[in-house]
DNA sequence: GTGCGCCCTTCACTTCAGTTGACGAATCGC
DNA sequence: GCGATTCGTCAACTGAAGTGAAGGGCGCAC
């Protein structure tokens, strides 16, 4: 229980890591603080947001632990139970890209198709982000 | 977010209704305070367990959510449990189901992509299932 | 090189979560 | 009946949660 305090430094840290507003930087504070104002609800002030993730300050309360698992897209038992956060961290990265709206409806519309078509599709996917200039390798296993 | 109140009472009410020590009458705040106070982690006074119970205080801290579903056994997203942590948790369902799919690659791979070459895809994608024959609205929203 | 802008960091301050202590209403033993 | 105990309730206080504003580093444009 005493590492519980790091533990959730670990796990915002974790989600700042992970979930990124494009491929390649991560969200800046002042943004994730900017989203939850825009979104209307509870807000958390940047600073508080960074003691959090540097685990300065660990026990927050029950609705900016809402705000914050709501702006990442994550279940509040991402932060408290750590099956659950087993679990979602190993969809984490394709749980950010359907985040995307576009690429949610492209994954959706693709589920059903032949392995034939699927291929296919994979391949010009890569082609295209060869095209873009971005890395090749979202990896499978992003873990320590 | 204004009937998140009466959520978090209803919900600690309900538990002091349905656990009791013996069958018959409920636990006393001072009993609960006790039992929370012997375990040896966070403990919370009993005036506080009331104000929760009354709907006088919401929003209690990531401790003490630990501590009272501690006590009264459930996990700590029992207190959570609303309209958006059910969202999420659909969209976990959907994940879950893609996990070993090669349109997870697809998915994973299309992310970062311009706007325009996601909607080229998306495009190409549809074309696809009306060759195969399939139906062409795959629903967006599986929830009730 | 210099100025501008963004971002992380720090700290003093404000606000509210959480406790303490007290009071009246039941319940029990004598 | 009447003190002692226990419970729910209330209000004033304390300390920690949470914020704002300013410092300081780093990259970018000019």
């Amino acid at each position: 229980m005493a590492d519980d305090v790091a533990s959730l430094a670990a796990k915002v840290d974790h989600l700042f890591q992970t979930v990124r507003p494009h491929a390649g930087r991560e969200f800046s504070f002042e943004e994730v603080a900017e989203a939850l104002r825009a979104k209307g609800g509870p807000t958390i002030s940047a600073t508080y947001i960074w003691q959090l993730r540097k685990g300065i300050r660990d026990n927050p309360t029950k609705r900016h632990l809402e705000a914050l698992a709501g702006f990442f897209g994550v279940p509040p038992a991402y932060f408290f139970d750590d099956e659950e956060t087993r679990r979602i961290d190993a969809e984490l990265m394709l749980l950010t890209a359907l985040r995307d709206s576009p690429v949610r409806q492209i994954a959706l519309r693709a589920n059903g198709l032949s392995p034939k078509s699927l291929e296919a599709i994979a391949d010009m996917v890569d082609r295209v982000r060869e095209l873009e200039g971005l890395p090749q390798p979202p990896p499978p296993t992003p873990e320590s």
